[in-house]
DNA sequence: AAATCCAACAACCGCGATCAG
DNA sequence: ACTGATCGCGGTTGTTGGATT
């Protein structure tokens, strides 16, 4: 379902990710955090373009990223707000907590757009769509009993958002850009302390494991505190930069 | 059982916006 | 003000697994 991975004519890496670069980028960026994303690869070790690594830790390894089905409370948010903002699936993830626009984006083109085509009024459409695709979405989700939690929380979230009520276009646009919904990953320098308790209970023991540098090429006696990772500034980064060896 | 089709989704690409020097 | 580097968004592609014939 991914690509194969290959090499482009500059030497970098191409195609689907393996769990080792997972891990480098990974730890990586919980270590340092990512204040440069095109400096960052070289600096972790990764044949990769910067985007890439952006794109992976984004969508698929960022704490918090929801995997799984979408709720029916999720997919008739999206239906709504795509009808207010059109194809804005960065405004249209901020509403969903754990979702990213990727996802959101194909889930709308799989699943969702024929759907609205077929029946443009939303109630209907949703009525229609619950019909023919909770059968399948039953089937996957007892396939995938660990995406249960991920729909459970996601349905809380959204019940605890102020957007899962009814909402005008005004108010979802007032709201998208006035007072975005708490996702529990906010990387934002004035929020680091609620982001570090949010990532701490995501990521379990990793603050209380020793770090272990494992197939990461930075030295391990780095004296970095963790707070870089939520001070997400480019002096901290470049701090890192100067004093990581020159290749 | 083999061939074909199709849905799903991870990943790439292009481009405009923003920032720093 | 200009330019190059970087970032972020949205569109699209490519691969694969499951369903169907």
């Amino acid at each position: 379902m991914v690509k194969a991975p290959f090499y482009d004519k500059n030497g970098l890496k191409k195609g689907a990710w393996i769990p080792e670069e997972d891990d480098k980028l990974r730890s990586f960026i919980q270590r340092y955090g990512h204040s440069n994303w095109y400096k960052l690869p070289k600096l972790a070790g990764l044949s990769r373009c910067g985007k890439s690594c952006r794109m992976r830790w984004l969508n698929y390894l960022q704490p918090g990223v929801k995997r799984g089905n979408f709720t029916n409370e999720e997919e008739d948010l999206i239906i709504k707000l795509h009808e207010e903002a059109g194809n804005k699936w960065s405004m249209i993830a901020k509403h969903l907590p754990g979702r990213t626009d990727n996802e959101i984006k194909n889930h709308w083109h799989t699943h969702l757009k024929k759907h609205v085509k077929q029946n443009p009024k939303t109630s209907e459409v949703k009525e229609q769509f619950n019909e023919t695709s909770q059968c399948k979405a039953k089937k996957n989700r007892e396939s995938e009993s660990g995406s249960l939690h991920a729909s459970a929380s996601s349905h809380q979230s959204l019940e605890s958002s102020p957007l899962s009520t009814e909402l005008s276009s005004s108010e979802l646009f007032s709201l998208s850009y006035d007072h975005p919904p708490v996702t529990g990953i906010n990387w934002a320098e004035e929020d680091c302390l609620t982001s570090f308790e949010t990532f701490e209970d995501t990521f379990g023991d990793f603050w209380t494991e020793p770090f272990v540098a494992g197939n990461m090429n930075i030295p391990v006696e780095f004296p970095i505190s963790p707070y870089i990772l939520y001070h997400d500034d480019t002096d901290s980064f470049d701090k890192v930069m100067q004093e990581l060896p020159k290749n």
